[in-house]
DNA sequence: GATGAATGAGGGTTCATTCAT
DNA sequence: GATGAATGAACCCTCATTCAT
């Protein structure tokens, strides 16, 4: 599929409003209007508001599997230092993305929205794959606990980091953080704590 | 504010129907129908469909301070199975009540929806600080690490549930689960799979 | 169904304006407009445009068996009396309701509109036996020629009548008739014309 | 006009899409999809939606006054197999250009399409006359009844033909005829019909 | 107190057409 | 000469809400 420049400038503004407003709150008109294009370019383009979203969900979902791999393949680093950077990669990500998972989450989550994301199922299930891979290597060196429930070590990384960034508002409310402080939160103290919430369960023994 | 049954049948309706469709996709008319009174009820009983999600949210978001004290408090347990008790707790509850929270992570998430949460933020306070002191305790005991993040330790926990919670069918198809099998996840394994993190990072020495 | 009054109004305005502009040329706009209420009323009542048709020609589709028996069955005219007097009434009608039945004739004919005219069909058929019986007492009674083509009598009535009524503005410049003459051409000239077509077709022996 | 290949592709496309769903109904996307050209082209070569409807009449709105005058004028046949013979010429010609001719009665019925028929009408005229002239001599031989109206003539012929056309579907089902059937119902029964009935109304002495 | 009727506003979409290339 | 990109206007419909009863 190729994009032309108003075709981006259509699907960036989209990604925003419907992370933001979600995408019943979010009309085409609105879109339209903050993309500075006609409103009927978006069905010119697209087909229809819903096919703008599979669009939308299409064109960001990215695998990082290469990513993932020059981790996991690297000599230099020792096992444990490989969970933290791999999760640390993950957090990056994900957070740079947050939109479009928050776009997922949201509308898949209701039946009601019939969109395709298989392509976004696939990338899960690679990235799954790569990582039980890894974790098995782990525990074949002994350095990894052999009572992990590994299909929901992804599921607490995500889960930690959606919660913390779905709420963000109510925890700053909740923990008197300033907007200064919460700007570096993610990659600072929130991937800290997940790095060792992952690598604590990991290694613990029941 | 007392609520008569009719106001009930509708909030009850409003709050499966703005889980399930989300607030905006879900119309005045569709709810007036499923809860089987007139559409004009709704305007007349709650002022407005925004103020209807407000007294829902107001009515449904419940403390259970009581109920965790009486655990923290119970002399029977040890301090770690206390740990595991209040984490089946936590699930049970928020699973109980997963379509007003979701309903508050995904509309209010939005800055947009002018709504007022304050009590649920209330509630959220006073279950953190009971947490925190109870944890304080274990460190005094030296039960409990010195190196937690007290305020994402909570996030952790909610955070795995509702990951999967948003994503149970990506998750059900990616790990080839039957529907039977799902059905008791969370209650079974996804508790144990919580309770295990959390032990794990708080005992975790880093 | 019970219709009120609004409901009629905005069943008069449509009838007219279908059979002026054809279905696809008018608009729901248009139609409040002048039928003097609000647009959205038209999907309150109807539920849609298309329904608005199916519900118009339900209304309007009406037998007039009773009035054709009444004069099959009137002992004090002779046979070829009640031929006359049965094209009579079929034009007058036909002409009362020649709206309808001009948008049942255009509307239906493209097979792409999918609009449901059982009850018309079912009138058609109605009508059609009486007058196969009535003609065939004729034939018995040797007044009427035994080699009429019944089912094509009715076209030949009707599609005389519709032709000059669809064409009449041509007619009327072809033939240099003021618009004074056409006022009265239906009920005077083009009755007697089709009175004496079908007399003749019915008599006439090849 | 000179019409190029393109143009001629337009043509024929638009009579049959036009004929089949009404003028309004027909997009221009529809036709140009279907003609396999641009969609611009039509606005560039035609003007407008509505000129290309003027074309199209224009284009396909032919007289048949020598076929006409051919039958009138020869020898061989005898009066009254020469009506028989025009009538068979007109039923063809009108069979063959029907999908204009509906055009212009559905959309020239309506007062409020602006189209240019003028060159239409004048065909109708010419075959008026010649139909005129040609009774007249039946009637100066005694052939034909005096009491005529010859206006109305044509009209039979043609509404009885275009009734059938419009009404085709409901007559099929009226009288239980298969598709087979219906195919040659025209040029054999319907034609026989219109004849039989010309004939009678013209010998016809009420 | 409760409701059916009614409405203005705005929804997504399609339209015929234009214009730069 | 021919066309893909782009657009303003209008389409039908649904929305949450109001109001007379």
């Amino acid at each position: 599929m190729e994009l032309n420049e108003k075709q981006l400038q259509i699907l960036e503004v989209a990604e925003k409003l419907f992370a933001e407003q979600g995408f019943d709150a979010t009309s085409v008109r609105q879109i339209a209007k903050e993309a500075e294009v006609n409103v009927a370019m978006i069905s010119y383009y697209f087909g229809s508001k819903e096919k703008l979203l599979e669009t939308l969900l299409d064109y960001k979902t990215s695998d990082f599997r290469a990513e993932i791999e020059s981790i996991t393949n690297d000599e230099q680093f020792e096992y444990m230092e490989k969970i933290d950077a791999i999760i640390e990669l993950i957090i990056k990500r994900v957070h740079k993305h947050r939109r479009t998972h928050k776009i997922i989450n949201f509308e898949y989550s209701n039946g009601c929205r019939s969109i395709d994301i298989q392509k976004y199922i696939d990338h899960k299930r690679d990235n799954y794959l790569i990582l039980e891979n890894f974790i098995k290597i782990g525990q074949e060196k002994g350095l990894i606990s052999q009572n992990i429930n590994l299909p929901l070590v992804m599921p607490t990384v995500l889960g930690t980091y959606f919660h913390f960034y779905y709420s963000k508002k109510i925890f700053q409310s909740l923990h008197n953080l300033s907007d200064i402080e919460m700007d570096n939160y993610v990659s600072t103290t929130l991937t800290t704590h997940i790095q060792r919430t992952i690598k604590a369960i990991l290694t613990y023994e029941n």
